[in-house]
DNA sequence: TAATCGTGGTC
DNA sequence: TGACCAAGATT
């Protein structure tokens, strides 16, 4: 069988890729150009914002963030919904909440310091295998193994590794280390993944413009394309809510901040019923409004989808006099809603319901 | 090991 | 339009 990765020695394969690297590395917010290192703050809060999220989406985000906290120990020091209300829109908030405590135990117990190897890095919160391993590498140039997609993708290519995720993750991450150079670990890293984001993209690799074309297998035995093989996904169901898009006189709109764990946890949210396969009929779901009021129900559904299921939300809208107080209520309002920080299922809603006539 | 946990872009 | 994918972690 063809075995053309094996056979070049690793280091040659590395040695070509970060030539290819210093010639096509990608210049993005929170990188240093190729032989630099870049600031540990930054790599630790690029890579978080980075997990199972596009450069595209993060960049915005990432700048945000530096400009509102320039130093970890700003971000400690900040409130966790001032925290919470920045991340709004970047999805997976236990990220922003993980992040939070990651900030203050690296402000108040290390001194500000984050740790320079993987085992001290995967003891903060928020930082799992993958991540310890590409700060590590990254940030202090330690020869660490991070599999992220991209090179979980290119390794599977490499070596023509036939077995699918995620029961291949630990013999694609072992490949991995044997590539890992000791010279420039952290571009090595950044070089694999802009391989991967870049030339072995998912769907009809550019395998004519790749680095490390002669050392492919996946390649010599013509299925690069095809690799990894992944086991297949289940279907994801539907969930129903009714929300109650409740209007005060004085122009403002009631929400509510939704329990600390859980999905969208410690987030604002438009009140609704519960979320269930089943749905609602009208009585019933009247009973859970929030407070008695003339409802009208608005033509129309508000649509999203989450990781797991789909969810599709019926919205009811009532006046109610300027006085109305409820328990735990986050009144905002309604003409300043861009800034209340709400996850984009909650935005779809607010923005239906004031298409709909219900903006007061 | 398998579920849970967001969102936006692409083909 | 729907399935896939993106610098995964946690329980």
């Amino acid at each position: 069988m063809a075995d053309n990765a094996s056979e070049q020695t690793t280091s040659a394969i590395s040695r070509h890729l970060l030539a290819w690297y210093d010639r096509h590395a990608r210049s993005l917010p929170w990188r240093a150009p190729p032989g630099g290192r870049a600031d540990p703050y930054h790599v630790w809060l690029s890579e978080v914002m980075l997990q199972q999220t596009t450069t595209a989406t993060v960049a915005p985000y990432f700048h945000d963030f530096l400009q509102r906290w320039p130093s970890v120990h700003d971000l400690a020091a900040a409130p966790r919904e001032e925290v919470m209300t920045a991340w709004a829109g970047l999805g997976y908030y236990a990220r922003a909440r993980n992040l939070h405590k990651c900030a203050r135990m690296v402000s108040h117990d290390l001194g500000g310091r984050f740790p320079e190897d993987e085992a001290g890095l995967r003891k903060l919160p928020g930082i799992g295998p993958y991540t310890a391993a590409a700060i590590a590498a990254i940030a202090f140039d330690r020869p660490a193994a991070p599999l992220d997609g991209n090179i979980e993708r290119v390794v599977a290519r490499l070596f023509a590794v036939e077995d699918p995720l995620p029961g291949a993750k630990e013999s694609l991450r072992g490949l991995m280390a044997r590539l890992v150079p000791t010279e420039r670990p952290g571009d090595f890293a950044q070089a694999m993944m802009d391989l991967g984001a870049t030339v072995c993209v998912p769907k009809t690799p550019k395998c004519m413009l790749c680095p490390l074309h002669d050392a492919c297998d996946g390649r010599a035995l013509g299925g690069a394309g095809e690799l990894p093989r992944k086991a297949p996904k289940k279907a994801r169901p539907t969930r129903r809510a009714v929300a109650f898009w409740t209007v005060r006189a004085d122009g403002s709109v009631l929400l509510r901040r939704r329990p600390p764990e859980g999905l969208l946890g410690g987030m604002l949210e438009v009140p609704t019923t519960a979320w269930t396969e089943d749905g609602w009929d009208e009585t019933a779901a009247l009973r859970h409004a929030p407070v008695p009021a003339s409802w009208n129900e608005l033509p129309g559904q508000v649509r999203h989808g989450f990781t797991h299921f789909e969810f599709l939300v019926t919205v009811w809208a009532a006046q109610v006099p300027a006085e109305t107080a409820v328990a735990e209520a986050v009144w905002a309002g309604i003409d300043r809603l861009g800034d209340a920080g709400l996850p984009t299922a909650m935005r779809k809603i607010a923005e239906h319901a004031i298409r709909q006539g219900g903006g007061g």
